[in-house]
DNA sequence: CAGGGTCTGTACGCTGGCACACCGATATAA
DNA sequence: TTATATCGGTGTGCCAGCGTACAGACCCTG
């Protein structure tokens, strides 16, 4: 049976620093806790802040011309909201969204900038943290290509529930229209499916997750894929030690 | 009226870099001959070297479970492949695959990681053209939820063009299906639809752009929120040096 | 110059998702 | 209690792209 609630979880990319690292950092932070459909980063507006998610998640929007808008990435505690900066760039390609409300720690650019400088680890995790997100946009451009709106959500539920560290959590069709980039009504169906099948259950907007094995068999692969790539990058360190051995031959 | 054919043009991204970095760097480089359909990488394995496209160019895609496959990105002199080593990953996430036939510099990992520790710049440089990819990879998931076949046809010849240099080049629908990620039917159907509107012409496989600007007209917006996000990010350089002030303030 | 491979064009039925529209149920607040 | 807004369900007609199949045009090689 699945997690019914984990409180306290720690941001992983933060709890995978060495001691010292991760307490300068933490000297820096905030704690805040955001809302429901807060927008954090518009698309080409300044950045801020760096979020660290702890019991929430993030959702990177991409918009086009007209209303249609498509999620690209969603960002939990696994990572940190705020990449461009890393890449020596002010200003959010995507618009970022708040997608689980919930507890995250909160950085300005300046300390982050100066941080990062100076912890090499914080650097290597960031790196690989990028790896994985830009995975993460590829199989999601593909997925939305090629699978149907009813695994699509089931995908998109099972990965909110990891972030959220909950069982259920709030999120309306017409919210999920959003991110998935197709219209309410088709939302409603797949939902209805899935809640037919006993997998979810759902009452204006409170969302629960009955069958977690039963919502990844409905599933695309993309789920699971994207957790592999996950563990297999960030679960192990052996990458980077490998390619310092080559520099250093 | 575009331009015919530019020959010797350099990789953007070494041009860009001081000269003594350069040179470094180009004594590491041989010059190799990319061949259409060359498959680079594979997903998973092990990458052996990077590229800077001269006069040839680079598609990365993602396959997904059985025949269904999407390109998500393209590179040319704009840039390099081999991006996960500087973030300590020495696996490729893509499928890379020649697509435009030409010169291309070539360098075995452990030169690029030894160079890239030492330049600052090229690190810099590296640093803004990843920005530039992920918005290429977000633009394209969008782009192929919502256009339409021709649209998006359009679009991506004429992102070749831009980085073959050059009006003509070789491609099969086939090929173009397989990148599109749709049949190889829809292609024709797109294909012909262009050519009577005199946009461009081709016979078997050879393609010739005929009305750059009509071909513009009839592409989606994202060819060209490509080409700005570009521009603005490796055009100008004012970003870096902000955020280098904002550090050390 | 015959034969086999490659490239392109066309046809047909199917379906997932679209646009639009409307309605009932539920929550919240006056 | 009633007004109002939100949320979810249904229905109809439409279309882009799918799967499949076949055929003509072109090219290279034996």
């Amino acid at each position: 049976m699945p997690f019914k609630q984990q409180v306290n979880t720690i941001n992983r990319l933060l709890a995978a620093l060495p001691g010292k690292d991760r307490e300068r950092l933490l000297a820096h932070c905030e704690l805040v806790e955001l809302m429901f459909a807060d927008v954090i980063y518009k698309p080409g507006e300044l950045i801020l802040h760096v979020y660290f998610p702890i019991n929430s998640s993030i959702s990177l929007v991409t918009r086009l011309e007209g209303s249609a808008s498509l999620e690209v990435g969603l960002i939990g505690n696994e990572g940190m909201l705020g990449i461009p900066l890393m890449l020596g760039v002010e200003v959010s390609p995507f618009l970022a969204l708040v997608q689980s409300s919930g507890p995250a720690l909160r950085m300005n650019v300046a300390s982050f900038l100066q941080e990062l400088e100076r912890s090499a680890a914080l650097q290597r995790e960031l790196n690989l943290y990028l790896y994985v997100l830009i995975s993460q946009l590829a199989q999601t451009a593909a997925c939305t290509r090629f699978h149907v709106v009813e695994a699509r959500l089931a995908r998109w539920l099972l990965m909110t529930q990891d972030r959220a560290h909950s069982d259920t959590f709030h999120v309306t069709h017409v919210f999920l229209a959003y991110m998935l980039g197709v219209r309410r009504v088709g939302v409603t169906k797949a939902a209805s499916s899935l809640q037919k099948q006993k997998l979810i259950s759902y009452h204006r907007g409170d969302v629960t997750i009955l069958d977690r094995d039963g919502l990844e068999a409905a599933s695309c692969r993309c789920y699971r894929a994207e957790k592999e790539t996950y563990d297999h990058i960030l679960g192990y360190k052996r990458n980077i030690h490998h390619l310092e051995d080559l520099v250093h031959s």
